[in-house]
RNA sequence: GGGCGGCUAGCUCAGUUGGUUAGAGCGCUUCGUUCACACCGAAGAGGUCACUGGUUCGAGUCCAGUGUCGCCCACCA
């Protein structure tokens, strides 16, 4: 099906090279970056190239198998609901799940991240009814066909919209295998799968209390109702006891309740079956109030003895646990209410009242009898819809159901045996526990918007049967005339099988083979019961293994003030908005960076603005870095190391090589902050603030030297930048690949990511070039204290005891004097720089000596270096005592005592430098 | 009633398998029109890592408990 979208052009292969009639845009170079200039011209770059599909080998694609080749990695992207517009709980997701995606891409994995929408039954369905309410309709007023042919109209215009934020996002998903669950195969997958499970036994129909929105008037499963603890009132009443005649006795039997208005449902009056105050009266009976009705009085352990009287009025139509003690004892279920929570004629003379109402007017009538007792302030915890917030009624009725338990034992075991990892590690927890105490889940919806249930009925033997495809006769009867059952199917249902719908399943797809199971299953922590247990249990229901190896869950994004997002309090940032202010790398850069694995973060512009100014920043680095090349293409660096350059070359090409090592490490872990914000600090503070201005020393008199490490550390740093900030960064490549070495691929989307490279690493000269820089930055804050003038050049003294650091120095004295702007700089042994009326300052293995005369408080200066000298002398004295100590010789690791001994060291000839320059003043 | 998470600089947050001087951004102070960038640069101030106890040669990090804020699950009227 999907073969000719898959692409199977190598870009490895075919690297360096400009595809066929592909001209690689390339816009100027402002001095500020503008990502709305980019952004859709680069987008539409990569589409156009077909770097969004998965790429294989020949033979991989023909076998439909990938043994031998790399493991594709594959991401499904939670579908959004249909009826919404992106949020930034979509904008977090897709920032992690692309960065992602775009890293093993580039590191060369066949990788399909593949999009699409979830139809979201209720809400949109109620979307729909409430644009039918501004033409006065109702959707029974269409129909039910009239209504789900204008839901597919609402759903085709809206579809797109997600789409294309999506694409403003810069998502690199594969949009030719773009899916909605209401798709013909998704469609297929569900009436399959319910018929495999109804076969089998899993699914069957049956009369129970559920969960019944009032508004939405349809069952709900568990899931979808939020409890909330709601201030409320504790009715204390009492009931009429009565003899065997049913004469009132005079005696009464006293209760409380939250709910008043379901008294009129009351069958019963339990007690505890061990409670001395009852026994006696347990088995006579009551009269309901108002009702007339005779009530038995039970005795159930289910009833506290603690708890108010120790007596409990008994409503098995209107109360889950009632429900269960009316069946223990068979006592019959009243229903009092319709499905608008308006009270039904069993109500009596309160049928047709609003719930609340009755509640208000019962209340009333138990307080004229002499019957209530008292009311009492009263917390509880009142159910309402996930949807539309309305108070959810519990109430008896025949639903469908799935019997989990099976599944969810299957599903159990492949995370507890690590099949399936979920992190962070501590919702695997979460997760299990809500699979092993879970009951059945009700999947029946008195809705018109869903995949309707492929269940018929033939009126004329009472047959029931399940298809997938819509029969045309009874199968055992044979009568033509079948009606199918009027419910839709909960939207998770679909959604439950979404890693393997959206590969063609249940037909046997190349998709299926190659992708299934899954990589990574990404979301928020929100819908890990609603959506990934789901899918675990019906992925390996339907394919027999676990849908994905790893569960990777992030937090929820709230507004500044740490309040949870939503329409209603009206503090919904619009994702897009923020993409047309600050750019979508900014946006994805701030939520990536800002965030830690299932933690919520507080989202705030101050954030996204920080973000902004790093791309800004690397794109004047890059406009630098281009201008100095001057057109002419860099050479690549020397195969066999570093070692004759100079000593910045070497610290930079090193700390670019360490950084991608730490990087790769990172995302294997799936730190993807922390792997960003190391990019950003290499790139700004490393090859920014050091590496550029070090080697401007040199271009300013005509050395090219610098060049092909300028181009080789800025391509670095953008391929590993890439995931986080897609944009920019591939704005910058097309404008510097021209200049790099011939082997560099045309977009910076496919280019191979970086990865530790042996004969980079040079640990020696990271260390003299940190002395480099701590000596700089000494020699800086001298003349700050001062008040030397910055631009004005000082002469300084450099006492370095090492030889080879002095040399190494030495070499790069020029450095030292732009930087810190000091001439000349003179290198020299200890001792051996004049001693008076110098400021001084030591840093590690370097005494850092300013003559400034007369400028220089002798005794100010004295009093510094005899404080420093103390808080070295301490740490000597700290380094000494744990040398000294054999719990630490023999315990702790070979490295640590060494980075201790050589800290002593460090000490050692601080304070042998301090005490010198305090001889000397 | 169970369970989980946060508590680190004025604010927002990092801190990976415990390793010795705990970091960033914003804000603050002082300075700077150095030819990539003021969406910038330089220097600086600012932290008893909520508390108590324990384990360890060594604890922001591990264990136990306390406080506080928040969340999830659960049929106590």
């Amino acid at each position: 099906m999907a073969t000719q979208q898959a692409g199977r052009l190598d870009n490895r292969k075919t690297a360096g090279g400009k595809a066929a009639g592909a001209e690689a845009p390339r816009g100027e170079m402002p001095r500020a970056y503008e990502p709305g200039a980019v952004e859709s011209r680069i987008y539409e770059f990569w589409e156009s190239q077909g770097y969004f599909s998965p790429i294989f080998s020949d033979e991989a694609w023909e076998k439909g198998s990938t043994a031998g080749d790399r493991e594709p990695f594959t991401i499904i992207m939670p579908p959004p609901n249909v009826t919404g517009e992106l949020h930034l709980g979509h904008a977090l997701t897709a920032a992690i799940e692309d960065a992602l995606t775009r890293w093993h891409r580039m590191r060369g994995d066949p990788t399909l991240f593949l999009p699409g929408t979830d139809h979201a039954g209720i809400a949109t369905q109620m979307v729909v009814e409430r644009e039918l309410a501004k033409e006065a309709l109702t959707r029974q007023d269409l129909g039910r066909e009239k209504f789900v042919e204008r839901v597919w109209m609402w759903v085709r215009k809206t579809r797109h919209r997600i789409d294309d934020q999506h694409r403003k996002l810069g998502v690199s998903c594969d949009w030719s295998r773009n899916r909605f669950t209401m798709d013909e195969t998704p469609q297929l997958a569900v009436r399959t799968t319910f018929k495999h499970l109804y076969d089998d036994g899993l699914i069957y129909r049956g009369t129970r209390i559920i969960n019944w929105c009032p508004r939405c008037q349809t069952a709900l499963s568990d899931l979808e109702v939020n409890h909330e603890e709601e201030q409320t009132s504790l009715w204390h009443i009492k009931y009429p006891l009565i003899d065997g005649a049913g004469a009132e006795t005079g005696e009464f039997i006293q209760m409380a309740t939250t709910r008043p208005e379901t008294i009129v449902g009351d069958v019963a009056v339990a007690v505890n079956p061990e409670d001395e105050r009852w026994r006696e009266i347990i088995g006579t009976k009551a009269r309901l109030p108002i009702i007339g009705r005779e009530l038995e009085i039970i005795a159930d352990a289910e009833v506290e003895k603690e708890f108010g009287t120790g007596a409990v009025k008994v409503t098995p139509g209107h109360d889950p646990t009632d429900y269960e003690v009316g069946l223990r004892h068979g006592l019959p279920i009243i229903n009092v209410m319709n499905v608008d929570a308006t009270m039904n004629d069993e109500a009596g003379p309160y049928a047709g009242m609003d719930r609340y109402e009755a509640r208000h007017r019962i209340v009333d009538d138990f307080d004229a009898a002499g019957l209530l007792v008292r009311i009492e302030p009263y917390t509880t915890s009142i159910g309402h819809c996930d949807r539309c917030e309305t108070v959810v009624e519990p109430i008896v009725s025949l639903q469908w159901y799935i019997k989990v338990a099976p599944l969810a034992a299957r599903a159990i075991d492949v995370v507890r045996s690590g099949q399936i990892r979920v992190l962070p590690e501590r919702y695997e927890k979460v997760d299990l526990n809500w699979m092993e105490t879970i009951r059945d889940w009700c999947i029946s919806r008195q809705l018109w918007w869903g995949h309707r249930i492929p269940v018929w009925y033939c009126d004329a033997c009472g047959e029931q049967f399940v298809e997938i495809e819509t029969p045309s006769a009874c199968a055992k009867c044979g009568d033509a005339d079948l009606r199918q059952d009027e419910d839709v199917l909960d939207t998770w249902f679909s959604s439950g099988l979404w890693t393997h719908s959206t590969l063609g399943w249940p037909r046997q797809t190349k998709d299926l083979e190659l992708f299934y199971p899954t990589s990574v299953l990404e979301t928020g922590w929100d819908i890990l019961f609603f959506w990934v247990a789901r899918m675990i249990m019906l992925g390996l229901y339907n394919m027999h293994e676990s849908p994905f190896s790893t569960v990777f869950l992030h937090g929820m994004v709230r507004d500044e003030a740490g309040q949870k997002m939503s329409k209603t309090k009206g503090n919904v940032i619009d994702p897009l908005t923020i993409v047309t202010e600050f750019g979508a790398d900014a946006l994805r850069f701030a939520l990536a960076t800002n965030s830690t694995a299932g933690n919520d973060m507080k989202f705030s512009r101050e954030k996204v603005e920080a973000a902004r100014n790093f791309c800004n920043k690397l794109w004047n680095a890059a406009r630098f870095v281009i201008q100095k090349l001057e057109g002419r293409p860099a050479v690549a660096l020397p195969a066999g190391g570093t070692a004759s350059m100079h000593l910045e070359d070497r610290w930079i090409i090193s700390g670019a090589n360490a950084l991608a090592r730490d990087v790769n490490q990172l995302m294997t872990d799936f730190h993807l902050g922390e792997a960003g914000r190391q990019i950003y600090d290499f790139l700004w503070g490393e090859f920014c603030d050091w590496y550029i201005e070090a080697v401007k020393v040199r271009l300013s008199r005509g050395d090219p030297s610098p060049l092909p490490v300028l181009a080789h550390v800025l391509a670095t740093g953008l391929k590993l930048l890439h995931p986080f900030a897609p944009f920019v960064t591939e704005e910058i490549w097309q404008n510097l690949q021209p200049l790099l070495p011939a082997d560099e691929p045309e977009a910076l989307m496919v280019a191979p990511y970086p990865d530790m490279q042996a004969q980079f690493d040079d640990r020696d000269a990271a260390n003299a070039m940190a002395a480099l820089i701590d000596t700089v930055r000494g020699i800086r804050n001298i003349k700050a204290e001062k008040r030397v003038e910055p631009a004005r050049f000082v002469e300084a003294f450099l006492e370095v005891e090492n030889e080879e650091l002095r040399v190494a120095l030495a070499s790069r004295s020029e450095l030292i004097e732009a930087l810190a702007r000091v001439r000349p700089v003179h290198l020299v042994a200890p001792g051996e720089a004049p001693s008076q009326g110098a400021a001084r300052a030591i840093v590690e293995g370097v005494t850092i000596v300013v003559p400034l005369a007369g400028m220089v408080d002798l005794d100010a200066e004295r009093s510094r270096l005899q404080k420093e000298l103390a808080q070295v002398e301490a740490q000597v004295e700290r380094l000494e005592k744990q040398l000294a100590n054999s719990a630490f010789r023999d315990r702790a690791p070979e490295v640590v005592i060494r980075k201790v001994e050589d800290d002593l060291d460090a000490a050692l000839a601080k304070r042998a430098a301090l005490k010198a320059s305090l001889d000397n003043l």
